[in-house]
DNA sequence: TATTAATTCGAACGGGCGTTCGAAAAAGTT
DNA sequence: AACTTTTTCGAACGCCCGTTCGAATTAATA
């Protein structure tokens, strides 16, 4: 009898070597169930639903996980611990605060898009766990968001003379609204390219809607990081 | 035998004279309803649920509403009508790009302020409808969302000789994006008013989080309506 | 091949869900 | 007062849910 990814430590997969049989089930499991959260929310969702497009029998799914509430949990707790890790990879590239601004715009939506399902389930379903899984997962949001936060500060304190400056708590959350507010409505596979995406939505936020009196002032985005481990899953294509 | 409030049909509720202890009891009933579905989200929150806060027997319930299902569209119908309403009164007062765009971001997040939980409910339950239910508010969402893009286009045609140019869809859902997330963060009775709040998401959409290369352009939000009927409801406080 | 360990699943259980029914109670009318 | 209409609700129905159990099957090991 297998132990499924052990919850709530530090490090919850064995990256090193083997990436078992019961590994790349439990994974493809758990990336259509996100697929099906995805589509129908989480309550929505039954066990004979993944039952049923896995082609696991209901029973079976059980000898992978223990319980619903634990496949959200391992969804959301990986997607989020991925997000993070790249986040504080590229961030090494640089000490300047607004190219780390960018970094964190570029990052958190190129992954966005290339993960939407588990990302949707991610800023969805936020509210859908109880206890120490919901504990756990909103640790890591706090974290991001300190992070986030944190560069924000120091943008600010770079710029000098500035007028009232704006609150750090509403230019945080604005940010994350207008970033994980597009699992409403962008589709990574129409006519918008996620570079477009990432350029239009960093212009937006850093110097706004009107153009202002001052210059031109071109911004590029941050150039998006080499395209290794977009997915957040191990196996196959994501 | 009484019939709950006339679905699918533009004016859904009689308000020229009487609002009679049935309408009073109905909406008392979509209140409270509102209030759970925030707190637990539609699907996780029962009939007993509505039934033990309101004090209406289960089957009593259902002499106000046909199902479940028309609760929520009853709150969500009701809240985005007030919403579209109270936004095109304000903006007869003014034909200037800015100046209106300024209007919905005012009018939008102090309705949002006022009416968290039902703001709640139609933001995070907007797919929780299926039908002619969906579809009818659906249509009001589309309404609402091209009517602040035009606004958002005018605006962008004002400006003389801009740089390439924001993708309007875009900068339309990422307006959206930055407003409704507020139901993740903001609590109306915290320290931040409702007043800066509107101030610091108008100046950061408008200006961006960096300070321009330009002059100080102070930019006031819009200055709130007189403060009538901010409730969805017509009962009561809001 | 024989033995053990890992994996699969049919069938069922207990419980909670949305909804209905018909009769009782309350309010309104004459 | 007698009668009608509106409002209330206890009790139940049928369905589907998450989960479990134990036996059958398959893979790994020796």
């Amino acid at each position: 009898m297998r132990l499924p990814l052990a919850m709530l430590t530090p490090m919850a997969v064995n990256f090193s070597s083997d990436f078992t049989r019961y590994d790349q089930k439990l994974e493809f499991i758990l990336r259509t169930a996100a697929r099906i959260f995805a589509e129908k929310g989480y309550h929505s969702t039954t066990m004979r639903d993944i039952s049923r497009a896995t082609k696991v029998s209901l029973a079976g799914l059980y000898y992978y996980c223990k319980s619903k509430d634990e496949l959200l949990f391992l969804i959301q707790d990986n997607c989020f611990g991925r997000v993070l890790e790249r986040l504080e990879e590229r961030l090494q590239e640089t000490a300047e605060p607004v190219a780390r601004l960018r970094l964190v715009i570029e990052n958190h939506l190129s992954f966005f898009a290339a993960n939407m399902a588990e990302m949707k389930v991610l800023s969805h379903e936020a509210d859908s766990l109880a206890g120490e899984m919901y504990a756990h997962v909103a640790g890591k949001k706090q974290q991001y968001t300190r992070l986030v936060r944190r560069i924000l500060a120091d943008v600010q304190a770079e710029q000098k003379l500035a007028r009232p400056k704006l609150d750090l708590t509403v230019a945080t959350y604005a940010l994350f609204g207008m970033m994980n507010w597009i699992y409403n409505w962008y589709d990574p596979r129409g006519k918008l390219s996620v570079r477009d995406l990432v350029d239009n939505l960093t212009r937006l936020y850093l110097s706004g809607f009107l153009v202002g009196p001052g210059a031109a002032e071109p911004q590029a985005a941050a150039r998006p990081a080499k395209a290794e481990r977009l997915s957040v899953w191990r196996g196959a294509e994501g």
